[in-house]
DNA sequence: CTGAAAGCGCTTACAG
DNA sequence: CTGAAAGCGCTTACAG
């Protein structure tokens, strides 16, 4: 089955190849009606569709963009995505997603093909290095935006979450409802992944905004596996911490998981507050109070800011971090 | 910055864009030791990389795959997709990702666009409308791949659930723990959308299996707005079920929002399965006794059988349908 | 062992 | 108002 190409259109047109070009590129100034209608007859009968790949050959866009996220499964992604794929698909781009893994070599290697694919933008959750492949790229003008994470050194446009007002909002919920001694659990703060990074500081801030001491014994943070061990250590404190903010969905669920086997009552024992508004957060019991994301929104900004890029061939007038503001949802749980 | 070309690099090794293609192309056969030297030292010299896009035009492969899912926001969707891409990237192929909102126009549109850009093959989960649009597709050899959803009429290779076997479980355990008054809650059972279809087909059967007489006030179909009316109405029936099962997570949803509001425990008042082995399944309260489906598996399997396709021209041997099997994953609220 | 030439399917000045 | 020609950046017989 030989694809029809734009020859075999004019040929059955009785035109030449430019005239149908200009038809399919609207160019109709001078066209005459009859050779219009003839053209447009001829991609009728053939069923012919323009080869999009030739066409970006020569205008040298593959009306593609690439995302590299860290790992579509994570539900903030997925939304963020969803939104980049909307607003794209109105502008008649597509969108290849691809999944780092939070590994740098990874994420070189889907930057080095995606750019070689002639992609005309990508937006990235970037793992933190590759310091030198983003330099490059920033001093090429490629159209870049960042998603979720800051890289020092690095001016790219970013879209973040306004961090430190999301662990603000638990705190102040926290001591509006008596609390005073407030915990705070992460996943490592060795590496300074922006989002952990800023929402330690914010609660910091907002401690000592509201005249609560610090406790570093309040403060757990670890990987995934050794969270289980840690947080029984921490409840188990001769003075514990009566409430808890769980610093992302992940680390909420070992939380969960705690509490449950233990059979931690909340909010008695254990008020709880956590970033990202989990699907199940209405119809848990008790329903848990959350920082929602606006993930929508966050998505579709990112969109607009690399579309903006690449309009102006990556020369963007200024680069900005475009910060967005979280929403306590108060439930059962605080 | 103009991009280095093939031509730049022939030039600067002092050879012609044929010999630096071959290099590329690992076609060392006779090329001499010298040659490929001056041609490795000009490539690093220039940071040459070759758009792929260029030769996709000549080979005929843009090495990238289409797949259309009704909403990556879905988790079994998003759990396919990643199987997927991870798939896909070790052939060095990237994923572009649809977003078909069950809407048929929306599934043409992206179905000739990603065509369009060449596509070597496209994996969807079909809306069940665009019969003529697949049978023509189908008559071409184009490679494509369905996912947990058929289309009668059509014979395109289809990775599916057992769904029968799903239901068969799950009122299997509800038998085992002593329940005869077995309901059944799903979204619109009017499209005969394959999932729900076979659904309840397997409820049926197993009802039959075990000499259960089949009670159509039992059955609980509709839009995801009306379904808590209409729940309230089936539990307060003169004799209600004693146990449900959740045709999906979304569904499955409602139930908990009900339970909830109503302060129906669970499993003392009435027991609960879903098909779909949700994120909060084990935390919840009761954890969930689920069907979980083989996402990742399944996905794996659409990208082995699509790449076969695309290898053979499409010109499979046998069309197939996958059958994949649920597993009863037993906790605490059956 | 390497190069000249044609071609993949488009677009785009330019000429007439 | 329309066509011939060159070119986008590659690959691939083919010749030598």
């Amino acid at each position: 089955m030989k694809k029809t190409t734009i020859a075999d259109v004019a040929k059955h047109a009785n035109v030449s190849k430019s005239t149908v070009s200009q038809y399919l590129n609207q160019r109709y100034d001078y066209m005459g009606e009859q050779t219009k209608e003839r053209i447009e007859k001829a991609i009728a009968e053939l069923k012919y569709s323009p080869n999009i790949l030739a066409r970006g050959l020569k205008q040298k866009s593959s009306t593609t963009i690439g995302v590299i996220v860290a790992n579509i499964l994570h539900v903030f992604s997925t939304q963020v995505i969803r939104a980049i794929e909307d607003f794209c698909n109105e502008k008649d781009f597509h969108v290849i997603v691809c999944n780092a893994d939070d590994d740098p070599v990874k994420e070189k290697r889907y930057i080095d093909m995606l750019r070689a694919k002639q992609v005309d933008g990508i937006i990235a959750f970037p793992t933190g290095e590759n310091v030198e492949l983003y330099k490059g790229i920033m001093e090429e003008n490629y159209p870049v935006v960042f998603m979720d994470r800051l890289i020092p050194g690095i001016t790219i446009n970013t879209i973040l979450l306004d961090n430190e007002q999301a662990a603000f909002l638990a705190v102040n919920e926290f001591v509006k409802k008596g609390h005073e001694r407030i915990g705070v659990v992460s996943p490592p703060l060795t590496q300074k992944v922006t989002p952990r990074f800023e929402r330690m500081e914010g609660y910091k801030k907002a401690l000592e905004h509201h005249g609560i001491e610090f406790n570093p014994d309040y403060i757990l943070s670890g990987e995934i596996e050794e969270m289980h061990t840690k947080l029984k250590k921490m409840m188990r404190l001769p003075v514990p911490p009566t409430a808890i903010l769980a610093i992302n969905d992940r680390t909420l669920i070992e939380i969960l998981t705690y509490t449950k086997e233990e059979q931690v009552r909340i909010p008695e024992d254990l008020a709880l507050i956590n970033v990202d508004d989990v699907s199940f957060a209405s119809i848990y019991n008790p329903a848990l109070t959350t920082i929602a994301q606006p993930a929508f929104e966050m998505g579709k900004k990112a969109a607009e800011v690399l579309f903006d890029l690449i309009r102006d061939k990556g020369l963007s007038a200024d680069v900005k971090v475009y910060r967005f503001k979280p929403e306590l949802i108060v439930r059962e749980s605080s």
